[in-house]
DNA sequence: TAAGATAAGAGGGACAT
DNA sequence: ATGTCAGTCTTATCTTA
């Protein structure tokens, strides 16, 4: 048996999320989408946190999350008309439940910024999936998109730019190498769009970023390439020496990582065109060129690491 | 065919007004 | 707040090896 849950899908943005009575899993009715998340937590815990190591692991509830939009706390009525035993309702404890329902549903999304909100989480999660971001780093973009949300810098944006701007900002402070591109090409918002509510959010929030490694995106580089491990240790030395000599401020940490890559595939006879380097760094062959260019002036590339 | 060179244009930061 | 400037990156095209 299963029942609406009157919440949209996060894959279609339909409001046809079901849920099976029996396994507790949550799909959507149009699209097939399992979302089983909130009820695939809910059970007990499956360690204790008695500090003697008990055997009572227990916990009441789902775990709450930032990332829905009333942090997985709602109840909702259940839409059969029939009591706890299975009888139907009488005619005025019918007309009674529909009214409470018709209010328990207002009271869950009637102010427009936890419809905002709704819609937001909902592009998130999509996000999430495109570009498998892990949860920690959802929470925070869901933190932020709130303070967002809290300030009233959204009104006048668009939602998925400003979550997008978000989402890019959480990866930014957990330091996950995503870049602007990636996120508004999974988002299918222009860059510029993302990179302005960024700022904004920066700015307004006070955000302290970390600056972007470059030395993390040879990984994200090589695991598009086939390179071996002597030359990302090679390349990340490079770049350690670039870092050091501050050769490396206001450049593009991918394509300073890209060059440093080229570099050492060339000094380990491993012949790689800057054309796939350029492409799998999502910069141009030109800006490799460039960055390649400073590398050797300022003589890096002559140090015998 | 890959790599280098050059030029035009966009977007954003710093700084002055 | 607005404009200018230097620096970066991208796109496009041509040349070189």
């Amino acid at each position: 048996m299963t029942f609406n849950l009157n919440s949209n899908c996060s894959r279609c943005g339909k409001k046809s999320l079901l849920t099976d009575q029996v396994t507790g899993e949550q799909f959507c009715g149009k699209c097939g989408y399992v979302a089983s998340e909130k009820l695939q937590a809910s059970g007990p815990e499956w360690r204790s946190f008695q500090k003697d190591g008990g055997s009572d692991p227990a916990r009441t509830g789902a775990p709450s999350s930032l990332t829905i939009h009333d942090m997985g706390l709602s109840t909702i009525i259940n839409p059969q008309n029939r009591d706890a035993t299975g009888k139907p309702l009488t005619a005025s404890m019918k007309s009674t439940i529909t009214r409470l329902r018709t209010w328990d549903s207002r009271s869950q999304s009637s102010a427009t910024a936890d419809r905002n909100l709704r819609q937001a989480l909902n592009e998130l999660n999509r996000l999430k999936d495109k570009l498998t971001i892990s949860s920690s780093v959802l929470e925070k973009a869901a933190y932020l998109y709130r303070k967002a949300l809290e300030k009233k810098l959204v009104r006048g944006r668009s939602i998925s730019a400003m979550i997008a701007a978000s989402l890019y900002a959480a990866c930014r402070d957990t330091e996950t190498p995503r870049t602007l591109k990636d996120i508004a090409e999974a988002a299918n918002v222009k860059r510029k769009d993302i990179s302005r509510c960024y700022r904004l959010l920066h700015n307004e929030l006070n955000l302290k970023m970390p600056v972007v490694d470059s030395i993390q995106c040879i990984a994200r580089i090589s695991s598009k390439l086939k390179v071996t491990e002597k030359i990302k240790r090679y390349a990340a030395k490079i770049l350690k020496e670039t870092q050091k000599r501050q050769e490396s401020s206001g450049k593009d940490p991918m394509g300073l990582a890209a060059a440093a890559l080229y570099f050492s595939c060339a000094i380990n006879g491993v012949s790689i065109t800057q054309r796939d380097l350029a492409e799998a760094a999502g910069v141009t062959e030109v800006t490799i060129r460039n960055r390649y260019k400073g590398l050797k002036e300022a003589k890096i590339l002559e140090l015998d690491f």
